[in-house]
DNA sequence: AGCCTACCTGGGTC
DNA sequence: AGACCCAGGTAGG
């Protein structure tokens, strides 16, 4: 199979930190070889960057570009054509169509704190994903572990979605559609596969999408604005301010969307909000003193902004713990 | 409105 | 070895 290539540099494309930093969970990375591969929009890909190209290979797909016009259809005409459709799809995940070293000088700026936190976090990309893995993943992630959200949301591809294709002996399926996760049985289901009380949450959301008008719903929530969006988005049974900001800014286009979890909450305490130290939890009203000082700060791009910050506290991608351990929280031993 | 606490589960810590 | 704590939170009181 041949690889193909498009032109973006390493500043403005950082895989690991946009496929690895918690946006996505159906990323798999291949030390040996330097390969991603994952599946989204029904399609499993491969993905390498040299030093100024991203390389694709399409593994497999559901999806079919649509028929051409052209009357003489050559092999080369039809390759042309196929490969035409799946670069949209893969320019359009990863956004690459904004100038991102742009937005890092102008986030610089602003503020020297992101100055000094991008150097090693360069090429942070905000991915353009499918609400419905997006909103279904982030349900998943309430209180739980990436890798056991890596988990669950396999779990639901496997019993849920459709197998697109096999490779190296390893099947690939799709993330379901709203109406598989909406049967009566897939809450006792999904408990018997370890989801705990998010098994409830899952089946209701999606029952209640689909009265709602199914994915098409979703249009309505990108063309509202961000703060109606988030407000329907919490309507549904499992979605809470956190998760509801993810989803808007995630895959809803509203990137001033800018979800305060712990990390967040560590990183505004220490650096910006001193009086925020040492709380026990976020509550609502610190949620939003975080959220709109993030906002004032970057502008309308806040969300996207914060999560190059949520990268570089990511312990995972800490090289050395010496210049951070004070943004973490404090061990606590209680006797 | 704003502050508690229970919640499934699995991995890490002491 | 066993009882904690904690994890990209939320619903219900």
């Amino acid at each position: 199979m041949n690889w193909n290539k498009l032109l973006c540099n390493r500043n403005e494309l950082q895989l690991l930190g946009t496929l690895n930093g918690g946006q996505s969970f159906r990323w798999t990375y291949n030390k040996d070889k330097d390969e991603w591969t994952g599946v989204f929009s029904k399609t499993v890909w491969k993905l390498k960057h040299t030093e100024d190209c991203l390389h694709y290979q399409i593994i497999g797909s559901l999806k079919k570009p649509p028929e051409s016009n052209i009357k003489a259809k050559t092999s080369k005409d039809m390759y042309k054509l196929k490969y035409e459709y799946f670069e949209a799809m893969l320019k359009k995940y990863f956004r690459l169509e904004l100038p991102l070293t742009k937005y890092y000088d102008e986030w610089s700026e602003k503020d020297e704190i992101f100055k000094a936190a991008c150097k090693q976090f360069y090429g942070i990309r905000m991915l353009a994903q499918e609400p419905v893995e997006n909103l279904f993943s982030f349900i998943c992630s309430q209180n739980n572990h990436i890798s056991r959200i890596s988990s669950m949301v396999e779990k639901l591809c496997t019993f849920y979605g459709e197998e697109i294709c096999e490779y190296d002996g390893v099947k690939y399926y799709s993330f379901p559609d709203v109406n598989k996760l909406s049967g009566s049985q897939v809450e006792a289901k999904l408990r018997e596969l370890g989801f705990g009380y998010r098994a409830k949450f899952i089946q209701k959301s999606a029952a209640q999408i689909i009265e709602w008008g199914g994915e098409e719903w979703f249009d309505t929530l990108q063309n509202m604005k961000y703060k109606e969006a988030r407000q329907e988005l919490m309507k549904l049974c499992g979605i809470g301010p956190k998760v509801a900001d993810c989803i808007c800014l995630m895959s809803l286009n509203h990137l001033e969307a800018l979800p305060v979890d712990t990390h967040v909450y560590q990183i505004a305490a220490h650096n910006y909000l001193p009086h925020l130290r040492g709380k026990k939890n976020v509550t609502d009203k610190m949620y939003t003193e975080i959220g709109d000082h993030f906002r004032q700060l970057y502008g309308d791009m806040a969300g996207w902004a914060h999560t190059v910050l949520f990268c570089a506290d990511l312990k995972k991608f800490q090289t050395d713990t010496s210049d951070t351990e004070n943004s973490k929280p404090k061990k606590k031993r209680k006797k």
